[in-house]
DNA sequence: ATGAAAGCGCTAACAT
DNA sequence: ATGTTAGCGCTTTCAT
């Protein structure tokens, strides 16, 4: 039998109200009766029903988050900031999980909404109309844009004129562009960063689109790369680190070498990227401080959850899978 | 303001037994009435309040999944697998991470129960003594070891002992071992079916230990291979994938070659491995069979809920980066 | 087959 | 400062 309010109440000889107040910690308890009741708590060991307490405050101490996809390294890092912030503040997370299906998001917020979390925060698939969810569950969306809400992310745009100007600056002048889903618009804000910083500098893109995965950046790879040294591109650029990996090894297959023959740069700063041989150049994203403010904005609906924008700058991450243009010629 | 039962009773001129019946489908509802409260329902877009229907069933609709890391790939195609079964069971994940923190797991854990989950889903760190959770939330341990419960998992030491037998069949002789931390249960069961197996053909590794990582598989890996080529290992095996690559990338920056001069083998089979270079020869996990044993037996406390132990094979996975030793004479 | 009513365990308003 | 009490929105007997 689980021992309920009542049953330390009792126990204690006060009222549930007091026990009621010593778990609410910020009442006016006296230190005598508040020790007996702590002792009795313990003596018991009784746990608090959060679901109880949940009915009755008429939200949860629960924050839901919704992202495409956890094995993503970029989401993995974000919802293990989220939840360890969301823990210290006394909050549950609740993941669900899209897997890039527009279907499935709305069926996972519709569900996630029935536990009535403080917050949600959610990286959505498609910028579609905003789901007209309850008034007293505050969103913030982060990473991805969806229209009618503000929006908590790196600067994408930015982030990729960044890497850019690092390949224009390194000489280099056939440059390719290996693109996220179209439909996802932090892949049209990063590819029109990475595409108008080039052309105003005079250079036309060859562009191709995948997945944000390492088989897509592996095939495209491929497509981009076997074809004669002359026609091909000396330097590309991915939309996040996986598809720079997965371009890595399609790279090496056709034995071509990184960066001598072609510079590589991703998107995202993954663990992995330091790692990879060669270390992955690339734009480093925030995600610790993205994860701290989704949480505050959860909680409270202020910043993005208020439908302020809130873009944090993106930094460029020189390692070794690029070099000025000239290596290619000295080899 | 959200709508509640009793709005849709009214709105429909029936009961909110009525109402409710309908909500749990299985009840003995007359087909008019059912129709008109379904019409009812969707035309006031009622959504049900489950953690009302939490407090009067005395559980949620909810698993708890704690694990580790999410960031470690294998965790979180764990996780990706026991959210879309429990999705689809109509269930919502609440997700704690432990950080590796014997101390926050037991907070975590404590704080998930509050929320009266019908199940739990544990990956633990230490095989420390079970905790004595609640009766009506059944636990699944999965991955690890702890005693007083069932353990679903890959034979850690039957799946260690298949990769000790590939690197013999390769004729390897002089094998080295990067173990995971010793007080993990799965790293003493990987190690012992590594080891023992190595034993029992006469061969003693030379054993070092680290953390699950990369940075630990590149820090021991050095401390490994840096040495004259007569002095070191022609194989080394590792307790996990992340401690391979970083391995990988330790024996790249001392310019030997894998496979060529050195066999590596990793545990787990994560998608990365078969993305770097070389492709990596590993043991395979069942994740997503392990996943869904996982949520079935945290739903009826069957399984390994019931303290029976569940253990799945481990396949090896022969890649790239394992060779026969006498390459390395032909080299 | 349907309605009425009693809680589930807590919090917060209202008394004292 | 502490006790009393009315719900929060459901599910589930128990009647009818």
């Amino acid at each position: 039998m689980v021992v309920n309010i009542k049953d330390v109440a009792r126990q204690a000889g006060v009222s549930i109200g007091t026990v009621s107040r010593v778990l609410a910690k910020n009442e006016t308890v006296g230190p005598a009766l508040r020790e007996k009741v702590e002792a009795t708590i313990r003596e018991l060991d009784f746990k608090p029903n959060h679901v109880a307490r949940g009915l009755r405050r008429r939200r949860t101490d629960m924050i839901g988050l919704v992202i495409p996809d956890i094995t993503n390294p970029f989401f993995a890092e974000l919802a293990k900031h989220v939840e360890a912030i969301a823990f210290r503040s006394g909050l549950s997370v609740l993941l669900s999980i899209t897997n890039d299906d527009p279907e499935i998001e709305v069926a996972q917020i519709e569900s996630l909404l029935k536990s009535r979390p403080t917050g949600l925060i959610v990286v959505p698939i498609q910028s579609g109309q905003s789901q007209g969810w309850k008034g007293d569950t505050s969103t913030v969306v982060v990473d991805r844009r969806l229209v009618g809400h503000g929006l908590l992310s790196v600067d994408h745009h930015g982030g990729a004129a960044l890497a850019a100007d690092h390949l224009i600056g390194l000489g280099h002048r056939r440059i390719a562009y290996i693109a996220g889903p179209a439909d996802a618009p932090v892949s049209r804000a990063r590819r029109a960063g990475f595409v108008d910083h080039l052309k105003a500098a005079g250079i036309e893109p060859e562009i191709v689109e995948g997945h944000f995965d390492y088989v897509s950046g592996e095939a495209l790879g491929r497509r981009l790369l076997d074809r004669a040294p002359e026609r091909r591109a000396t330097a590309i650029a991915t939309a996040n680190d996986q598809q720079a990996i997965g371009l890595l090894r399609a790279a090496d297959d056709l034995g071509i070498k990184v960066p001598d023959q072609l510079s590589v740069i991703g998107f995202d700063d993954i663990p992995l990227a330091s790692l990879i041989t060669p270390r992955l150049t690339t734009i480093g994203q925030p995600v610790e401080e993205i994860a701290k403010r989704a949480v505050a904005a959860a909680l409270d609906g202020s910043g993005a959850a208020a439908g302020k924008d809130d873009l944090l700058s993106g930094v460029l991450v020189v390692r070794n899978s690029t070099a000025a243009v000239g290596v290619e010629i000295s080899a």
